[in-house]
Parts: structure tokens; C-alpha cells; sequence
DNA sequence: CCTACCGATCGGTAGG
DNA sequence: CCTACCGATCGGTAGG
């Protein structure tokens, strides 16, 4: 007998709103919010523009649910609970290993953050944060419980900036994938950690 | 006699135009590239929607005048130029305190980045990045220049980290600064840069 | 620089 | 889930 799944056997108007999701998915990315027609939606989903709206009162209906079940944030938060390690080092090391492995290699995982920044003023980011906000606290709790290793400096920063880090790792790398230029093309992830290791550690 | 301005007397074509792109400014802040409407910015430019044609070809026109004269890094780089010190702390700390008066505090000098990111793919973001590269190097090797003060990093990778945190700064400064939450609302850039300059030097 | 207009496309719905 | 349609609005232009 199989392991029982988290969604067993879709139904179809399940797999269609699944479909439909991801062809929008795709679309936003490209073309932006307001830059993407229900009717390229629609066909990029297969299927006629009155079909979408079975599954979806309207359009920013879909954004939403993109927005909050596709967040990297779904992906970041069971990864940073994942961490372990009994110094500060390696439970940051492991902590960016986890979140970089669950999230992906690709610099792509910003944009749905920066489409609803533009598009939406910030309106569902800021929900987003505030649930994810005791996550947070907590990894930094066990941060600061690895006591006499850290720099007297507010623990609520030093989660700030490592999430930042994390953040300008990914713009910064779009910016030069997207140049010519593949010199200097060496791993500069372990080196973003590092600086912001010795950064926060004492001593 | 009065000092000799760059802009001298503007002509009132030129007062028009600049005064389309402001409105557009505004209005693509607030509601992104294909969200703002010809008419909305005629009508919050104080003109007849024909009137626009005259100074710009089309709407992308617009946009790219304002995206190249005035991205931050129209700012950033003079600043970053004009910074100075004998120490690699004194330096960065010039540099940093240098490029956030000249960017100035508020958090969306990110906003028309994000911008061309969604609704043009970064095509005109590459073309930034790539004037600016000279600039980035050439910080880049007066910090190289105090030798010995160092870690063995590769500096493109320094400027990188730099650039980013900036970046991430004003990033968490917005997603912060829109929730209630102003409890711990001291101070974090001094820490940001405290941070970075612990994780780059030697010692 | 404005008025008046163009064809195209938008988000959304009725009815089956 | 599709066909056929709605009114509104889009970017852009002609003509003055």
C-alpha cells in the first residue's frame, strides 16, 4: 500500500485550478501582473477564458493564491527549522545550505515579491512577514542560545541581515547571469556566508 | 552674478517634459509600469493626453527617460567617488554614510529597479549595471589599496556584498517599516555596516 | 498643445 | 467548461 500523500488523487476541477495557476505563474514572471491578459492565462492554461472563472472570482484571485501558496518564504521557513548545529557557525552554515537547497538555484525567486511590491503597494508582502515573523524569532532564539559566541548586537539584526543577505545574494546574482561576463564566475554564496559569519561571531 | 547652473534657464518645452516626468514617476511608484495609464499621466501631468506625444515618442519612451536619469545609481556613484578615508573602516563607513545621504532615507530608491525587473525583464537593468561596473572597480581597488587590512577575498565579491547589503537594507526597511511594529525601531544601518566592515576585515 | 477619434484589447458575465 | 457578448479603457494619431 502507498504512503498516503498530502493531496490524494486530485480531482479534475482540482487539476485544472492547478493548471490554471501555473500558467498564470509562468505569465506573471514574465510579463508582470498587470502585463498579463485573462485571455493569456487562459490559453497558456488550455482552456477557454470563461473556464478560469469556475475556479477563480477574478483575477487578482489568482494572484493571491499564487502569492501565498508559491511564496519562497513556504519553502524558507521548514528549511531554517531544519538547521541544525551546536555552534553558531555551523547552524548558520547549515541554516543557508538548507534554505539555498529548498529554494533553488534559480534567480527567479524573488520576482513574485517584487511583481506584488510594484503591482500591489506591498499589500499582501507585509501579511506574508508577519506570519513568518515568529519562524524567525525563533531561529533566533537558537542562535542566541549558543551563548558567548555572538557580538552584543540586537539578535532581531542579525536575522534581519542574514535574511537581507540571503535576498541581495539572489539580486545580485540575476543582475551579472544576465551580463556576458563569466569571469569571476567562482561560488560566491560561501563567501557571502562567510563575511556575515565573521560579521556577527566574537572574538 | 549668479554661479553657472548645469540647467540654465530651461526653455518651457523643457519645463513640460520634466514636469511628464514627474507625473509619470509618481504614478509608476505607485502603481508599476503597465498599471498607469497615457491619461492618467497627462491628467496628473496637468495636460491634454495629444500633448504628451510631443516630448515622448510612446510610453516605453517615458519610462526609459526616467529609468536612466534617475536610478539611484545616478547618485550612488558620485557618492561612492567622493568618499574617502586612509583605513578600510573609514573608507566604507564614508562610503556608506555618503551613499544614503545622497540616495536619501526614504526605502523606495529600490521601487523603479523592482519596476524594470517585472515589466521589462531587466533589459534596461543590464545596460546600468554594465555603466556602472568602471565605477564599482575602480572603489574596488582603492580598497584593495589598503593592503594588509584585508581578508584574502576576491574583491568583486567585497563590492558585491557592499552593494547588496545596501540593498537589502532598504529592501527590510520597507517590509518593517509598513507593519505597526516600531518596537526595536533603532537605529540598523550603523549595524548593517558594523556587519559587513567586521566580516571584510583582517584581524 | 488640444479635441476628437481610431482599432484593439481589457476584465468580466449571461446563458446554455 | 465554452460561445458570444458587454461596457470601459487602452496606446496612439490626425488635423488643426
Amino acid at each position: 500500500m502507498a504512503i498516503k500523500k498530502d493531496h490524494p488523487q486530485p480531482t479534475k476541477g482540482e487539476r485544472t485550478r492547478a493548471c490554471v495557476m501555473a500558467a498564470a505563474h509562468r505569465l506573471f514572471l514574465s510579463k508582470g501582473y498587470n502585463g498579463t491578459s485573462m485571455r493569456a492565462i487562459a490559453d497558456e492554461a488550455g482552456l477557454a477564458l470563461g473556464g478560469i472563472y469556475n475556479h477563480f472570482a477574478n483575477k487578482e484571485e489568482i494572484f493571491e493564491a499564487i502569492f501565498i501558496e508559491r511564496h519562497p518564504f513556504q519553502d524558507m521557513a521548514p528549511a531554517l527549522q531544519a538547521a541544525q548545529g551546536s555552534t553558531v557557525e555551523e547552524l548558520v552554515r547549515d541554516a543557508a545550505r538548507q534554505m539555498r537547497h529548498s529554494v533553488g538555484r534559480r534567480p527567479d525567486v524573488l520576482h513574485l515579491m517584487f511583481i506584488e511590491w510594484v503591482e500591489f503597494e506591498g499589500r499582501h508582502a507585509v501579511k506574508m512577514r508577519e506570519k513568518f515573523h515568529p519562524q524567525l524569532m525563533e531561529f533566533g532564539r537558537r542562535l542566541a542560545a549558543l551563548t558567548g559566541q555572538l557580538r552584543p548586537l540586537p539578535v532581531p539584526i542579525m536575522i534581519r541581515v542574514f535574511i537581507g543577505l540571503l535576498f541581495s545574494y539572489y539580486m545580485t546574482e540575476t543582475l551579472l547571469s544576465k551580463s556576458i561576463q563569466t569571469k569571476y564566475q567562482h561560488e560566491a554564496f560561501d563567501d557571502f556566508i562567510d563575511i556575515y559569519l565573521r560579521g556577527i561571531l566574537a572574538r
